[in-house]
RNA sequence: GCCCUCGUCGUCUAGCGGCCUAGGACAACGGGUUUUCAGCCCGUGAAUCAGGGGUUCGAAUCCCCUCGAGGGUACCA
């Protein structure tokens, strides 16, 4: 068997890495591993006019915060320079070419403004909307002339009979009737290729084995599975994920949902957690396990397994898995996680001795600065206003006693007994004074951190 | 409209002709542990397997039709 080579191709048109491309960019790198062959990244900026600044980068940072290594990319080069589309202009340039003097593409001298109108009428007339062909038949010799001059396109030239199929490795054989294929532009007028021909060109010439992409790419796959016959290559091997959905089933989109890896960093999502949760959408554990690794899944992964149908994102689901794996993290880890997490701002060793505290009622790091910012900061705002005769009890009790959880423990309900009054309240009302909130980690072994001090502090202070 | 893909609890799924009066997980709900909230443990409800026809002794599982959903239909990817 030939050596396995994967890629994902990202368009550096939106702020950072979708959650859809993370999801495949996985596939594709686990279906790599799995096989010993390597997975690359390729930059396809073909498209001008929707190019944002500074997208490539946080890309690729992102897939890096992943952990989803490429063997070969923009960033550091590979035996297959350069892997940015913009930079290989004179290839398809070339190619293209190659596919006039074979009779396979044509140049087309339409405006935008023709096709327009052209799609116009046809939409009236319940026809399919397709290049109608007007130049088709020029004559090629004298086309190449007009095309140094006259802005153009260059066409791929689709026969008008017959089928092409292919073959699906997860959804089996898949056909598509010439007639119903438009006439692709492969060339824009501006020089840059279209997705189509880009993609077939490279992943030839990079040497890409599998391409494993998103469903939505399957019906111009005949497209490029012509154009592999045209240029007579031999065509790789094609497998289409399901798509991810919005809650109302439509395409996952950023409308309805965050879709940026960025958005789930910033919510204090674990790579290792959005990967094991991206992975149970497509994939299901041969053991039925839901938490294992990127290690564990190249192991028993298996392409012929990836699901059919498109899933819904499920946030719930991903916060879930996500507390399991904070659930797992050494907190010695933990802590820089949260550290790095909340920019500094917290003081390392204070977060490691509250971790064990706050760890059970977190789902995302961004949970614990509610969780804990009382540890480090006196609360200003109550949840609600303090009763200060408890208060006073609480006061009282801790005031004269050792500082571990059981003296504290038995020190405050020696005195709400004296008083008349319930435990219960008083360790509320203790709790209110002290972090300012209802809800929190566990009242006396937080005391215990805070020492004796702060404690009568903060208790002499709340109101 | 046309083409393509898909169709099991609300969601992710197990299931590959009898083990299915359909199993698990998330979510929901109830209970236990408890000074709060979580976590953990126990439990409840939740799919006439989209619908209809076949094939078969027997179908969620195979075939056909219908319906539904999604994707595509750009000098965007």
């Amino acid at each position: 068997m030939n050596t396995v080579r994967t890629r994902i191709a990202p368009s550096p048109t939106g702020q950072d890495l979708h959650i859809g491309n993370a999801y495949t960019a996985l596939i594709n790198y686990v279906f790599a591993k799995k096989y010993g062959g390597e997975f690359v990244i390729r930059i396809e900026d073909t498209d001008k006019t929707r190019f944002v600044e500074g997208s490539e980068e946080r890309i690729l940072a992102s897939l890096a915060w992943l952990g989803l290594r490429h063997a070969e990319g923009p960033d550091i080069g590979g035996p297959f320079n350069p892997y940015r589309q913009s930079e290989r202009l004179e290839v398809y340039k070339k190619y293209a070419e190659e596919l006039i003097e074979k009779g396979h593409a044509y140049y087309c001298f339409c405006t935008s403004d023709r096709l327009a109108a052209m799609r116009k009428d046809q939409e009236a007339n319940h026809e399919a909307p397709m290049y109608d062909g007007r130049c088709r038949e020029l004559k090629t010799q004298s086309s190449k002339l007009n095309a140094q001059k006259e802005p153009c396109v260059i066409r791929l030239r689709v026969p008008d009979e017959g089928v092409t199929v292919f073959h699906d490795e997860i959804r089996g054989d898949i056909s598509f009737e010439n007639k119903l294929i438009d006439d692709q532009v492969l060339l824009k007028s501006d020089g840059y290729p279209t997705y189509h021909l880009g993609v077939v060109v490279d992943d030839h010439l990079m040497k890409i084995s599998h391409i494993i992409r998103g469903e939505e790419w399957i019906s111009s796959t005949p497209k490029h599975v012509l154009l592999y016959q045209f240029f007579g290559w031999k065509p790789p091997l094609f497998a289409h994920m399901p798509l991810l959905r919005n809650p109302d089933k439509s395409k996952l989109s950023k409308r309805k949902n965050p879709v940026w890896v960025g958005d789930y960093i910033n919510k204090g999502f674990l790579p290792e957690a959005i990967l094991n949760y991206l992975a149970t959408m497509a994939w299901m554990h041969p053991d039925g396990k839901e938490i294992f690794s990127v290690l564990e899944m190249v192991g028993a992964f298996n392409l012929l397994a990836i699901q059919t149908t498109a899933p819904i994102f499920d946030i719930e689901k991903l916060r879930w898995m996500n507390g399991e794996y904070l659930r797992k993290t050494q907190s010695s880890k933990l802590k820089v996680q949260i550290f790095d997490f909340y920019n500094g701002k917290y003081d390392q060793n204070l977060i490691e001795r509250t971790i064990p505290l706050v760890i059970e009622r977190m789902k995302t790091l961004a949970e614990y600065r509610s969780l804990a910012e009382f540890f480090f900061i006196r609360p200003e705002e109550f949840e609600r206003p303090v009763d200060k005769k408890l208060v006073g009890i609480a006061s009282k009790a801790l005031e004269s006693t050792e500082w571990n959880h059981d003296a504290m423990e038995a020190a405050i309900r020696l005195e709400t007994e004296k008083a008349g009054m319930k435990a219960k309240d008083v360790f509320m009302e203790l709790r209110v004074a002290i972090t300012g909130k209802t809800v929190g980690p566990p009242l006396l072994e937080s005391l215990e951190i805070l020492g004796k001090e702060d404690t009568l502090i903060r208790l002499s202070l709340a109101k």
